[in-house]
DNA sequence: TTTATATATTATAAATTTATAAATTATTAT
DNA sequence: ATAATAATTTATAAATTTATAATATATAAA
């Protein structure tokens, strides 16, 4: 079920685009700091800043990063923005990397 | 058993910072298609170009990265360098991303 | 409507990484 | 020794990323 066809160099060269795409946006210890907390669950900007210690420009660039990259949801609320996770990939190299370097290493 | 101590925010960012340092050096198209190849087993430098289609001295380079960094091993057998993977994390970093954008994808 | 709070944007200098070319070292075969 | 093959090192320009500061926008409260 995991079987593998023989891929050529360039579907090869194509799919370590595609992750390296990912892990260059992981690859940053402010947004994973960020994502980190996200993995627990929605948290708006306020609160990202107090779990971080992230300075407020910053973390707002970062978060604008993670935005274009279609890597956090933004739902915006009165004058709070809340942010959570949109990719699926991420939750799982984040899962991966949690247990490698987190908590529960 | 995976229970998770409430973390002080510099001992989140401590493991922040060593997870990026991983992902930093992940981050790099030519280095992802080496660790893939190596993920494989032990390879000499010819047999990754071959499979890579990086031009030698990148590729040298690239592997002088990956070695300084601890992530792979080298074995010199007459003229031929052989490499592999020394660093379980990435061992495992790269099954998660190959299970998202691998050939078992 | 003024003020305060929450957040985002813009600009720019500094640092890091990547790309490319040239030269060098090490080992084996002739 | 000389040549050939395998691989590494060095140097430098170009590109990308990060750090920092200043400014701007949006919403709510007074």
């Amino acid at each position: 079920m995991t079987d593998c066809k023989i891929q050529n160099v360039e579907a090869i060269r194509d799919s370590a685009g595609q992750a390296c795409s990912m892990l260059k946006i992981l690859a940053n210890e402010d947004r994973l700091m960020l994502l980190c907390q996200l993995t627990q669950g929605e948290k708006n900007v306020g609160e990202l800043e107090a779990a971080t210690n992230i300075q407020q420009p910053t973390l707002s660039q970062q978060l604008t990063i993670l935005r274009k990259d279609n890597i956090v949801n933004i739902r915006k609320d009165g004058k709070f923005n809340y942010y959570s996770i949109a990719s699926d990939e991420v939750i799982q190299v984040m899962q991966t990397l949690g247990s490698l370097y987190g908590c529960n290493k």
